[in-house]
DNA sequence: GTCAAGTGAGAAAAGGTTTTCTCATACAAT
DNA sequence: ATTGTATGAGAAAACCTTTTCTCACTTGAC
């Protein structure tokens, strides 16, 4: 006992010198500092930090005391070199705008915070060389693996990441095969609408939406059809609020019957919708019902009336694909293949029915 | 050199099968193998990669072409152990919606990648406690720096970043004493806009704004007033569409003459303010100019006719804050204190006067 | 033919942590 | 009194790089 407090409280003196003459950075508390604090060595100190190996439990309290006392926290660096789990990932996106990336980075955080691990966020813009610098640069810093994420379900992006010897998880963008990918039920989704407007009374309905070389458009329109029948018009555009406007006059000005009800592509359009509308003086949603997609808060919320939408769930997504990735880095199994995971209806005021709860 | 060579010849083997027998990660790559492959030490490969020490051409070039045909890529961790620095640095945000923060970190992205530093993005929702396990984790992970950004000039972030022993740069955000601190200069920007409405003729100019207690607010509306005199108006209310809306509803409502310009204190008023100028009939830009702040695209260029406005150059603040804390961290001296950066006017269609470059 | 200087390359330590192995002590059982 | 078995704790290796120090060899000069 005399001998190893004696070398205990030898130690913390070399040390100091040591630190003094390297001119190293001072202040840097490490697990030497803890064990000469403790006068314990080095290997004990760790064990009693990690909870593991055999000690008294009198030592184990003391050595954590202390630990926490000098503020000690282990550098996650040498504890990467070590286990070869830097708790670290990479977010790679091509959505410049952060309309889908930042809801499903929220979700990843939210679902990594609490496992320690953090998330390097780059964004590429369709850049095939800066995409292959920030892989490279990850991969380099030994991420336990990527996310890719993007602003559309049916294209990659421009950097091939099937063969890294990393785990890789796609979210709301198009992965490779055998690989795990996390996407929004656009089917269901649309349904969801369509059936709420058929809920609440509408017959006559309409869709507008984007480009119909989209995936989802397609998805959303076969909803559409399967739903509503084929008694109005599908029309196809751009993802924009003058698109939908510019639709709104096509409805109106054809002969016949009017719609009774718009289901619109994404909010934006269902935003220029609305606009038409009013300026025709047609009422929102005593005449006509309007319903969105995206929920994009921004759009849908300060549409006068404010839009009912459908919400893809984007964090939720996140969340689930965080989680992924985190068992694939542990090596738990995870079974490849598409999950889509369901969207929410989120009613406003623009399609008149139920309220919501204010 | 016979025995040299032997000894290269060796270890490769001896190496192989200790990789195979502890089981670790094949595939790997690390130095030993490049310098095998090479057969030389793993001293002589590591200087001939850096370019350091003495050598034969001949052997740093063979050892060159090796590394890179065995994909060859030297571990961040290990590096950053024995150098002390990660090349990687945290961005710490508030701005939930990412309307700051994008803007802010693309620049930071774009102006480190080339320096191989990495960005670990924390969104805290004005969580102090979320904030401090955010700080913990990266400072764990040794970043280099830490850059605090958030969606308003005159708050702190809910988290004390003064006494860390990495540097700290603050965007877009409060700082603490003796910080360095990027922001936007508001009053320069609000001239630009008001001088401009004067360029093309305005005269009776009205500020329609956000709430009085943000700092940002009282510089343009100060800016304002020493520019347009106090002829017209200052309005004080939300940041959304539906204030621009009715403020728009009390000008004309007044008895006397009209506004003839609007400068609004974002993108968003300005929309709800053309909106309702709309509605009542008044011609946009002919009868009256209307100009917003902030050149958020999705607000200014959707709104009809597309909004003249002031755009923060967040992406170049971002950039400088990036170099700044690259600057702290390489021990490079910055002289503290708060830096403006300059706003650019962006002129679209809503004013009038020369049109923009199509 | 000896010495000095220069050149090329390897050995070893360091960075902070975890983990395995070994050792010393104490105690119970024979 | 001797052996056997827990128990507590330390020594050392490992992770992958970089850097400093040292060594062996060559060359040119005297």
């Amino acid at each position: 006992m005399t001998e190893r407090l004696v070398k205990a409280f030898l130690k913390p003196i070399q040390k100091e010198e040591g630190l003094n003459i390297s001119g190293g950075k001072r202040g840097r508390i490490t697990i030497h500092e803890v064990a000469s604090a403790a006068g314990v060595s080095i290997s004990t100190a760790s064990k009693a930090l990690n909870d593991t190996g055999r000690m008294g439990a009198e030592t184990r309290e003391r050595v954590k005391r202390i630990a926490g006392e000098i503020g000690y926290r282990p550098n996650a660096l040498a504890r990467g070199l070590l286990s070869k789990r830097s708790f670290t990932i990479g977010l790679l996106t091509n959505d410049t705008y952060g309309r889908f990336t930042l809801p499903v980075m929220a979700g990843i955080s939210d679902a990594l915070v609490d496992h320690g691990v953090s998330v390097f966020l780059c964004a590429i813009e369709d850049d095939p060389a800066l995409a292959q610098i920030h892989v490279d640069a990850m991969l380099d810093k030994q991420v336990d693996g990527i996310i890719a994420t993007g602003k559309r379900l049916d294209r990659r992006l421009p950097v091939d990441l099937s063969n890294l010897h990393v785990p890789v998880v796609y979210a709301f963008t198009e992965g490779t095969q055998n690989s795990v990918t996390f996407r929004s039920d656009d089917e269901q989704g649309a349904r969801l609408a369509v059936e709420w407007l058929a809920t609440i009374g509408r017959r006559r309905i309409a869709h507008i939406t984007g480009p119909g070389d989209f995936f989802s458009v397609r998805e959303r329109a076969g909803a559409y059809h399967q739903v509503a029948g084929h008694r109005e018009p599908v029309l196809y555009g751009v993802w924009s609020e003058s698109w939908g406007h510019e639709a709104v006059e096509q409805l109106w000005k054809r002969p016949g019957e009017k719609p009774d009800a718009l289901f619109c592509g994404n909010d934006q359009i269902a935003r220029g919708a609305v606009d038409a509308l009013r300026e025709r003086g047609v009422k929102v949603p005593q005449d006509v019902s309007v319903i969105g997609f995206d929920n994009w808060e921004i759009v849908a919320a300060q549409t006068r009336p404010p839009l009912t939408t459908v919400d893809m769930e984007l964090k939720e997504l996140g969340r689930q694909a965080g989680l992924t990735v985190l068992a694939l880095a542990e090596g738990r199994p995870v079974e490849p293949g598409v999950r889509k995971l369901p969207c929410r209806l989120v009613i406003r005021r623009s399609c008149g029915g139920r309220t919501p709860p204010e």
